[in-house]
DNA sequence: GTTGAAAGTGTAGGCTA
DNA sequence: TAGCCTACACTTTCAAC
């Protein structure tokens, strides 16, 4: 994976929508002294570069009702068995985000639940279920503090 | 923290929008049969119910230099310093999540960082160096095999 | 990079249940 | 009163320059 060249206007355009993926183009294009029109050129660019994955609303899962967030860390058999645990777990919509990582355990998960008798029911239904699963460990997240992106003032 | 009162329309704006939060609104509003008007006061009473937090751009840390991430758990040695770590690790821009969790660690963060030597300065002087940060755990994340939000359609 | 035309957005005022 | 509509000025998108 090469690293994008991107430059002070690329820059600042990543920046807002960062922050806000609606931000009309015309605002960044005032503030960049070029038109609209070419910020939506590099818009596209950085795309198609890979630079830019997509967009996404955020959504406060409480809201919606999903009252429990885990991180659930698991222990695999063999590395053979890695791929097929992965596309189980992309299954089950609760997991949204999937790691490999060292240490005691080969993957963790994110899950978003509606209450403990969802998460449970994911855990031992779902994932203690999966070939090749050996242990989990459950980290019940009590707070998300803050969640972002990183900072791409950091690579001026 | 209420569970917000969403119907058919809304789950269907917000499914759409949370995969492509730039997805014109006129095209929502033709699958739903309804004026891109509607669709916009809908997303403007979301977004005042707290329903929606936010839009972001989502780009590939690795096509931006990021090589590195790691989640990092974190014992704090009692509740009072709970607040002040927050802040403190809230200024750090390489930290871009950060849970409160059950279990030997008190705290959860992801962060991103340039390389290894980047990761090992933050480390050391960045979150060591915290008042009450007693003990810490390096998860290095070799893959991320997916990330997504929620999936809204479980509330039908 | 620019311009300009077609499509989409955002807001105001009005209609209907 | 809530939720939709149309109207219209501004913004986005895309092709041609």
């Amino acid at each position: 994976m090469s690293k994008a060249s991107i430059d002070a206007i690329d820059r600042k355009i990543l920046q807002h929508l960062i922050r806000n993926a609606r931000m009309p183009f015309l605002e960044i294009a005032r503030e960049c002294g070029i038109s609209g029109a070419a910020i939506h050129q590099r818009v596209k660019k950085l795309d198609e570069m890979g630079v830019i994955l997509g967009s996404r609303l955020e959504v406060d899962p409480k809201k919606l009702g999903f009252d429990v967030c885990a991180l659930i860390g698991i222990r695999v058999s063999d590395p053979s068995r890695y791929e097929n645990t992965v596309e189980t777990l992309k299954q089950i919509p609760e997991v949204v985000e999937c790691h490999f990582i060292t240490g005691e355990y080969n993957m963790m998960l994110k899950v978003y639940c509606l209450n403990n008798e969802h998460l449970m029911q994911i855990l031992f239904e779902k994932i203690l279920t999966i070939d090749g699963v050996l242990k989990t460990e459950t980290f019940i997240s009590l707070v998300q503090s803050f969640s972002r992106q990183i900072d791409v003032k950091y690579l001026e």
